[in-house]
DNA sequence: CCTCGTTTTTGATCTGGATCAAGGGTTTCT
DNA sequence: AGAAACCCTTGATCCAGATCAAAAACGAGG
């Protein structure tokens, strides 16, 4: 029984080192003891409930911060007072990018549900890219990958209608989930209708519009924030503005 | 006479250096001799004409480009074969980081007007990069700030009105040139009324309404693509959300 | 099991900005 | 200089999605 407890705790350990780590080493198949090495600057922080907030808009900018498991949230306040959500962060991602450049924090990360996360002090980062290569090559396309998936929403807010903001923002999530060994069509909503919506530049009121739509038009299966992609092809379409509704988009 | 004209080279040399190399070393304060090796890498290209591409979306990634003189924009085309404007970019501004993370760049750039830039290749400013550290640090700034300029811009399309997007978009510009030492509040706009709605996510004749507005109200004189902005103050109030017309915004 | 607060849904109405239309300016090419 | 191709502006109309309103569904705490 000791011996099993042993082994448990062990492939925990594993598990969690595997997740933590395959944001930054995975893709690059990092050598072994370079692995070991980065290993020994991660931080295990104590477990967030729902609402607590790893680091805080303003705030001195110290470490990045890696999802184990769970979902934040991360956004910043306008000037009148309302807030952006500017992303989602599912097991895996890398969040606090933003806060390089000024040495502060330029938004605010919020769990969502009961998660798990790593802290990586981005002083010892450093110092440990500038000694592997391969690693700092990956720390470059990590920022980048970040720069691409917000000139991406640039395009969505830019540009989409409100039914294809959506199923932009529903196959992103499939694809993102899908990558992490996840299902890609049957998965869980930890943010709500309101915060959706917010993220999407669209009201709460259009947001639940659409899902019913899309479920009366059999795209998906919604229960709550369970959701079932029943035609990822038909979504694609209405992603990419080929969906059924669409008179022939004016370049405005 | 030969004199005079070696002189004039060499004046014309360091003026080019500086500002090419001023995006990269000017806020670290980088050693002289790393300015040297940093400069080394760095090549000259032809001049660019109106319409002009240094690179081009899709074409596979090799280097960072530094606008010199001059501007550019930067797009990508959409399934459906519009196009979003994602930026325009100034003199000592960097572009092409978008690349990095697939080795293909995920977007075009085309200049606004005759223009010249330098090519850094990608791969020796890795291995320079490694070897200096505050160089290391000064990219990782510069690509977390462009991750910010990003989200800024993701707040502005998602919850701003036609009004508050051109105010931010004039001021943001303003600061930009201030930065370089030009005017803030005495510039030309390259790029065509078309190219700035595109980018704000407005129809044309929506810019062009709200120019002639922001003229009748005394807060900008406009004559063809020469702008003044005459009071700093109420556009940075619009841009904000508190500008004249605001009924209380309701956070989304 | 009930209560109170929050979230979601649905319906009715309103509006900011898109779209359509058309005239005058400016640049480019021949 | 003449013409073809944009670019910018102004006016009139329209509509996707916001806003307002209110009922239903949930969920946490007692």
């Amino acid at each position: 029984m000791s011996h099993q407890t042993v082994i448990s705790i062990e492939s925990i350990r594993i598990a969690c080192r595997n997740c933590t780590l395959s944001s930054l080493c995975l893709p690059m198949g990092l050598a072994p003891e370079d692995v070991e090495r980065l290993d020994g600057i991660i931080r295990r922080t104590r477990p967030l409930r729902r609402g607590d907030r790893p680091f805080q808009e303003g705030e001195r900018f110290r470490s990045l911060f890696v999802v184990k498991t769970g979902s934040l949230k991360t956004f910043a306040a306008t000037r009148d007072g309302s807030e952006q959500v500017l992303g989602f962060h599912l097991p895996g991602e890398l969040i606090g990018l933003d806060g390089i450049d000024k040495g502060v924090h330029a938004c605010t990360a919020s769990a969502l549900e009961t998660s798990a996360i790593c802290e990586i002090p981005f002083g010892q980062l450093e110092e440990l890219t500038a000694l592997i290569p391969s690693l700092q090559h990956q720390m470059y396309r990590l920022l980048s990958k970040e720069i691409g998936h917000d000139t991406d929403m640039l395009l969505v807010l830019g540009k989409k209608t409100a039914e294809e903001r959506l199923a932009a923002f529903l196959l992103d999530f499939s694809q993102r989930l899908h990558r992490r060994g996840l299902s890609a069509t049957d998965f869980y909503l930890s943010m709500s209708r309101h915060e959706i919506g917010n993220y999407l530049g669209l009201a709460v009121e259009t947001v639940s519009r659409l899902f019913t739509r899309f479920q009366d038009d059999g795209l998906v299966h919604v229960e709550r924030k369970h959701i079932r992609l029943l035609d990822l092809g038909a979504l694609e379409a209405i992603a990419n503005g080929q969906g059924p509704c669409r008179h022939q988009q004016q370049q405005r």
